[in-house]
DNA sequence: TTGAAAGCGGTACCAA
DNA sequence: TTGGTACCGCTTTCAA
């Protein structure tokens, strides 16, 4: 039943006895239609199982196309070239449907920066937002008045749960964290003595990324003598110089765990300690960008745990592009792309 | 330069001086044009960067959709579902686009019976074909006649290499093998004493999970004592009892290598044989339907090696849909999906 | 509050 | 070999 040709707007019409733009009118909830006559097409619709045609909102979309504003601190982040490629991507498959993207960077974790930046993009007339951003209240308030004021928000990449968002679409990061905690534990000899290089305390999956480690590693009985926590700010430099002292301090170090960016600066400092000549130390670290392959192929780095960035970006754009032709009705689901263990061997 | 609002096909007739069904005939090499008047418009379409817009002839195609026909060998083998929960994601979402798809299915590697479904396909009128079939003459030129006919293919799962596809989407088996070398070399004490439960000798990707492995494994300095390789067919019995027989002769075995289907079989053969009682045995699979995800979960196996079914099944849809809507100029390039290793932690 | 008509880009068909 | 016209499904606008 029902799995037959699909029905049209002038079909709805026609049983109804009404014209196709009166139809258009309770679709669409535009109002102006008598509530007897507006419930005589909804219960025609429900019955006959109507949905729009997507092709044919597409078409009309090209007066008016789409414009969904990106936002990404992706300045000096390397992480963020596979998810721009993503959403390259997704705007050339549905360009000819109406869609068109623009896009917005920072440098770092400024939240006034990423709110002024959000705040361009509305400026700039985006009809929705895909956006990586801070789980801190001033960027959750940014977001939930985006949406209030009827423009559509997907978080990509960092989870604002909490907020008016329409989805989140990225990673499981303390799954990642427990991840890297079994692969350490198949590596290393009890006990760790283990330097955490973090990303930013402010970012809540680098925080996952931690917790969910700990907590894994407790669970599996491994015992941690030492625990280094330092922060680089994904930025190469500073990750050279904490890793470098705290090398120096603690020269018993045998792991270090970094869940974000500045991965290079953590390589050369251990290559400049010298410390590998002493006793073996492994290295685990997150996500794949050019830098980190070359690292791991060079053996520098053990494994590193990856999460379809390319797919988030590309995926973000989509889900928001069907919610559109969709006609706003039901909310994409939140999608959360795989934790991808990455060595030598298939990077 | 060209970065404008896209040309449309009215543009172009209005600039050449011709109506738009001239110029839809020299888009589509309808013929019946005059050759000057062709190569004016032709011309024209060049400078002005004219392409179809995608929309408008999705609209067209609801009168005759596109009708893909896809075959997979996926009778009792649970790895396919999720190649198939891909091809009806991608049907979904392009089904107002003039999309729509059907399936054949066949049990095992009988090669006849694949050839059998792939022409009923084709009598049923499939006008493009998403197959997954056996790298062996006959099944090549199944697929060399129906590019012949006029019926692009796409092969999914299984390359074809050599045929006259229009792509390959699916994974590099190769690169399978190597990594699960890695993996092994990581939990085994030299030397290893392995058995190898293969799927069907006649399948390209399960004899390369083969090669890659054991070249892999010379590679990495593993001396291989034993390496006892016993064919499956991909069905939980055949699985079992050549599992059961290879372990009751050599009960020195202390590594299981399972490239393809039967993996059940293969842990219960491993219960019942009672050998783990004795010694520790790893063991390896690749793909993960429920029941292997469980296997994993209890701990009977180590690691399994996927291949990202659901976006193969998705990607070969996908890229047949827009060949079609952007007028079959250019063939799709290949989509090698991703190795990723799946443990308990990730899975 | 409603209907009628034009138009989005491309294709198909008939008449010239 | 060409042009004209109708149509695919939906939205928008204007007039009633």
């Amino acid at each position: 039943m029902g799995k037959n040709a699909p029905v049209t707007i002038r079909e709805i019409a026609d049983a109804v006895g009404v014209s196709r733009g009166t139809v258009d009118r309770v679709v669409n909830n535009r109002g102006k239609v008598k509530p007897e006559v507006a419930e005589r097409i909804q219960n025609c619709m429900d019955e006959m199982g109507y949905a729009p045609n997507k092709a044919g909102r597409a078409l009309v979309a090209r007066k008016n196309p789409i414009r969904i504003g990106c936002f990404l601190p992706s300045i000096g982040n390397a992480f963020f070239d596979e998810v721009i490629r993503g959403f390259w991507a997704a705007e050339a498959e549905f360009r000819d449907f109406g869609l068109s993207i623009f896009l917005r960077e920072t440098r770092g974790y400024r939240v006034e920066e990423h709110i002024a930046a959000i705040n361009t993009l509305l400026e700039e007339g985006a009809s929705a937002l895909c956006v990586a951003t801070l789980d801190v209240p001033a960027a959750r308030d940014c977001v939930n008045a985006a949406v209030a004021a009827g423009v559509p928000v997907i978080a990509v990449n960092n989870e604002l749960s909490g907020t008016k968002r329409l989805c989140y679409v990225g990673s499981d990061y303390q799954k990642g964290g427990k991840t890297a905690a079994k692969l350490l534990s198949m590596l290393c000899h009890d006990p760790l003595e283990m330097l955490i290089v973090t990303g930013s305390l402010q970012v809540k999956g680098h925080n996952d990324r931690v917790f969910g480690l700990l907590n894994a590693l407790a669970e599996l009985g491994l015992s941690l003598r030492l625990e280094t926590l330092e922060e680089s700010l994904d930025d190469d430099d500073v990750a050279y110089h904490v890793t470098l002292r705290a090398l120096e301090e603690h020269p018993e170090i045998n792991c270090v765990y970094i869940t974000a960016g500045g991965v290079g600066g953590v390589c050369q400092a251990l290559r400049d300690s010298g410390l590998r000549a002493r006793h073996t130390v492994e290295v685990i670290s997150f996500d794949d960008p050019d830098g980190t392959k070359a690292l791991i192929r060079r053996g520098e780095i053990d494994f590193t745990i990856c999460q379809e960035p390319f797919r988030q970006g590309y995926q973000a754009i989509s889900a928001m592009f069907h919610y559109f032709l969709g006609g706003k009705k039901t909310a994409p689901a939140d999608c959360l792309t795989e934790t991808v263990i990455k060595i030598k061997e298939n990077i």
